[in-house]
DNA sequence: GCCAAAACAGAATATCCATTCTGTTTATTG
DNA sequence: CAATAAACAGAATGGATATTCTGTTTTGGC
């Protein structure tokens, strides 16, 4: 017995995930968002509690959609080269294309907020070390088919991975060529060997 | 015939890096700086022009004391995996301090500024290319004295020690262990070898 | 059709910020 | 010592921002 809302909260999370992720969490206003997804101040208040609510919402819409959108099968327990190669490639033909300059948003949250908002420093170490994780799975998978050199530490192999991953994401962020992306992701897959 | 200036610009600009480095650029307001340095208004805006003036001077200030500070030898033509070994282990020690919160500042304007000031943009690309060009040398030598792979290509390697760099920047942002990175450092050096 | 609950648009509030302006102080030059 | 050029402290300006508040509109149940 109420008026319904007119707008959608999951599409409205997603232009504000597109938001942050761009221009950052200080460079995004309320009011651009009022504007850029057309819901209400009201809507936005009600809905995502405030700006900093509704970035650290946005920034776990932004992992789980990368991670289901990209490769869902490197989250499997039986992944290998075949997927982690996937993930990379993924990863840098996105750096490689028109919203490169976006970067990772994980990495700018990582790099603008975290040092200032323990919460957030302990959620960006929360997710590398999701990640970590995927790929120490992966990397000893792809070691026991031999496609990947057997002398590495699977975990301390995957943490220079997630490294390397970032490395890319602040290059991305800087309008580095497609060219010098797709050498640095064969370089990668180069050490693994 | 005038009053005599009560600051001097170089102590200020370098109380300035260690702001702008920490805290970003959006996050440091000039009345911190006048509060921090104890330089008026007119004393900032007459020697340094803007904010955003001051903001690249800090940076480039930030970028040739890093130079000459840590591992002045990696810069010398004859550098050798020893300086390269070195300026790592700089690197990441700092990143293990107190001040690691800080990441590296270069870093830091990559994400925060770069994609929306193309000047800025194409002065950390600069910076990321010095960077290459130096450690391109120094593979080149070390693998010249057999201390280095040789069918690594030097060039290509140089820009993945590059990303390495920029992701253990990132990683000391959000406050990562001491023991992760100096895994990570023992890692990029297992990788040349 | 009427009412109450909830959503809407946008005004109001209280800060904060970069930059400029004003009046004062200081030191050098003549 | 007087005049002046430049530096200082801090007020003023103009604009932006997050959040709250107000009055209006909508909608489902009676």
């Amino acid at each position: 017995m109420a008026r319904e809302r007119e707008f959608d909260p999951t599409q409205a999370l997603d232009q504000a995930v597109a938001m942050f992720w761009e221009r950052g969490y200080r460079e995004t206003s309320i009011q651009d968002l009022v504007d850029t997804t057309g819901v209400s101040r009201y809507g936005i208040y009600g809905t995502f509690g405030n700006k900093r609510e509704l970035f650290i919402a946005a920034l776990r819409r932004y992992a789980h959609v990368m991670a289901v959108d990209t490769t869902p099968g490197l989250f499997l327990p039986d992944a290998g080269l075949r997927e982690l190669k996937g993930f990379f490639a993924a990863m840098l033909k996105r750096a490689s294309g028109p919203e490169s300059q976006r970067g990772c948003m994980i990495c700018n949250t990582a790099i603008e907020i975290a040092p200032h908002d323990e919460n957030i420093a302990a959620a960006v170490r929360g997710l590398f070390d999701e990640l970590t994780s995927v790929f120490t799975t992966a990397l000893t998978n792809a070691q026991a088919a031999s496609e990947v050199n057997e002398s590495l530490d699977p975990k301390a192999t995957a943490e220079l991975l997630v490294g390397l991953l970032q490395g890319a994401a602040v290059f991305a962020r800087t309008g580095t060529s497609k060219a010098r992306l797709q050498r640095y992701g064969d370089m990668v897959m180069t050490i693994l060997a």
